[in-house]
DNA sequence: GGTGCGATCGCCT
DNA sequence: GGCGATCGCACCG
């Protein structure tokens, strides 16, 4: 707890007014309220809500479809405990849905079993790490069912900042400007990065782990619901109508969304739980 | 604000 | 040998 507060509690204040104007709520009615935002907790004021005992989500909780566990997560806290004893923390506002063997777009299409894909076929809850483009990395957590695993796309960063932000900095030239907060995490890869997730992690029991957990956000009562968006996932216009499912979840109008799909969300408002729309992602 | 492009390498065919 | 469940930067408007 000490070592936790003593990071959270660090510089984090001096660039307040930087991080206020980074997070402006856009479009559609969100109750991003300056207390759940990521400028003002984030760190210092925050982290005391995390200073209680949080439970962690257990294998149960996990051991749902594909689906459905894609949607649950959103909201939920993912925290990484690093080895100085140093807690990150943010919450999960995106995620992409790979069912499993009939999905074309997913390592594990046709029920293929490879060494690369091994989480995946594990119990819900395993942790699903693999690297793409040579130079980055994704996050999964397997579901129920056969080879099913959820993406995690983006994470509304809530403690440990400055340490995030150094994570990040660490792949980017030097001189450029200092990421955004709501930039932090937004993007599959980069919250690898700032949660400082390595390979090391494939395999391992996101219920059991110690060194990553998940949590309920101790502030969620206090909000009102996040409408949830589903749109067609990114990154895989090569597979054809597999590439059309509408498999990704986020919350409407979260600053930390990695890519907003203006179609997706108009038909989310509209009360139409099923967006079967074939255009590709607005801007 | 948006778009185009190159980087870079493990995995699978 | 070819190809990504991506990202950051340069460039344009």
């Amino acid at each position: 707890k000490m070592l936790a507060l003593a990071v959270a509690g660090a510089p984090e204040n001096v660039n307040k007014r930087n991080s206020v104007s980074d997070l402006k709520p856009q479009g559609t009615p969100i109750k991003l309220t300056k207390a759940s935002g990521c400028e003002k907790g984030v760190g210092s004021d925050r982290s005391h809500y995390f200073m209680d005992n949080q439970q962690r989500l257990g294998e149960q909780f996990f051991n749902q479809p594909c689906i459905s566990l894609a949607k649950a997560l959103l909201g939920k806290v993912l925290t990484r405990r690093c080895a100085d004893g140093t807690e990150l923390r943010g919450k999960i506002i995106e995620t992409e849905a790979y069912p499993g063997a009939e999905d074309k777009a997913s390592h594990s299409a046709g029920g293929k079993r490879t060494k690369r894909n091994t989480a995946m076929f594990m119990k819900a809850g395993t942790i699903y790490v693999y690297p793409i483009y040579g130079i980055y990395l994704c996050m999964n957590v397997s579901s129920e069912g056969e080879g099913a695993a959820v993406l995690l796309r983006a994470l509304e960063p809530l403690q440990g900042l400055p340490v995030m932000r150094e994570l990040r900095a660490a792949r980017r030239k030097e001189g450029a400007c200092r990421v955004k907060d709501k930039d932090l995490c937004n993007g599959p890869s980069k919250l690898c990065q700032a949660l400082d997730v390595s390979r090391y992690f494939d395999r391992r029991d996101l219920a059991s782990d110690p060194d990553m957990w998940l949590e309920n956000d101790p502030n969620a009562n206090s909000e009102e619901p996040y409408n949830i968006v589903s749109a067609t996932r990114i990154g895989i216009e090569s597979h054809g109508e597999w590439a059309k499912k509408p498999w990704r979840f986020y919350l409407c109008g979260h600053p930390c969304v990695s890519v907003v799909n203006k179609v997706a969300e108009r038909q989310s408002l509209s009360g139409n739980e099923i967006n079967d729309f074939s255009t590709s992602d607005a801007v």
